[in-house]
DNA sequence: CTCGTATTTAACGTACCAGTTAAATATGGA
DNA sequence: TCCATATTTAACTGGTACGTTAAATACGAG
C-alpha cells in the first residue's frame, strides 16, 4: 500500500487534472462546481480527483452550507518540494563536475572484486 | 493516458522503491543487480521500475557487456522541480499575507453579485 | 560451442485508479 | 413541508500498475 506521506503526494500530483485543479486553487478558493466548469467530466469525477487531494493533504475543504469551499493547502507540498529539491544539485552542478562525481563514486561492475562494493 | 512529461515524472516519483533507487543513483551509478539488491523483490519487478524510471527520463542506461550501468539523468527532475517549485511562494509566504491574497483573488460561489467578500 | 551471469520479456493475478450513471445526503428558501 | 441546488456515495467498468515465476536473450569466459 501507498500509504506514505510523499507517495501520496506525488500520487496526486501525477493527474494532469489534479494538477489543473491545483493551478485553480493558487488564483484563489474555490467551489466544487466552480472547479468542476471547465473540465470533460462529471461532478462525481472531480469530487473524487478532490479527495485525492485532499487526502494528500493539499488542500483544504470547509463547508459553507451546500458548497465545499477549496482553498491550496500550503504546508503539503513542502515535502515533494524538499525531496526533488535534494536532486537540484545534480542539474545546478556544472556538466564537468557532476561527471567528475560519477566518475568519482562510480563502482566498475567488472568481475574479481565482489567485495570493493561502492560508498 | 498519462503521456505528458509532468504527469510521467510525477507518476515514477510516486513509488518508494523508485525513490529508494533514485536516493542510491544519487551517490554513484550502478548495475541492476547492484539496485535490486536491497530490496525484497524479484529481479524483474526491479528491472521493470528502472524502465519506468527510464521512461520518464530521470536516469539513464548505458550497457556494458551484459551489465546495464545506471546513472541519474538530472534534467528529468527540473521540469517537476519548476513546477512544484511555482507554489513555493504559498507555503513560503507568511500567513497572513496568503490569506490576504486569497481574501482578494477568492469568488463568492455563484449567488448573484461578488464583491470580494468572503465566509 | 557451451556454460554461467545479467537482465529482459512473457504470461498471469490482484488491486487500484479514473471515469460513468443513479441514488443519497444536506442545506436554504418558497 | 417540499423543492432546487450542491455535493458525495454506491455500484459498476475498463485500463493500468505492480508483483510473481518461467522462459528468452545477450555477453564473456573456458
Amino acid at each position: 500500500m501507498d500509504t506514505d506521506t510523499l507517495s501520496k503526494t506525488f500520487s496526486a500530483l501525477a493527474d494532469p487534472t489534479r494538477r489543473a485543479i491545483l493551478a485553480r486553487l493558487a488564483q484563489g478558493a474555490a467551489t466544487v462546481g466552480e472547479l468542476a466548469e471547465p473540465f470533460d467530466m462529471s461532478l462525481p469525477a472531480v469530487s473524487r480527483h478532490l479527495r485525492v487531494l485532499t487526502d494528500a493533504g493539499l488542500i483544504e475543504r470547509q463547508t459553507e452550507a451546500q458548497w465545499r469551499r477549496c482553498t491550496l493547502r500550503a504546508e503539503g507540498f513542502r515535502a515533494a518540494a524538499d525531496w526533488i529539491d535534494f536532486y537540484r544539485r545534480f542539474w545546478e552542478a556544472r556538466f564537468d563536475q557532476l561527471d567528475a562525481f560519477l566518475e568519482r563514486t562510480a563502482p566498475e561492475p567488472k568481475k574479481g572484486r565482489r567485495d570493493g562494493r561502492r560508498r
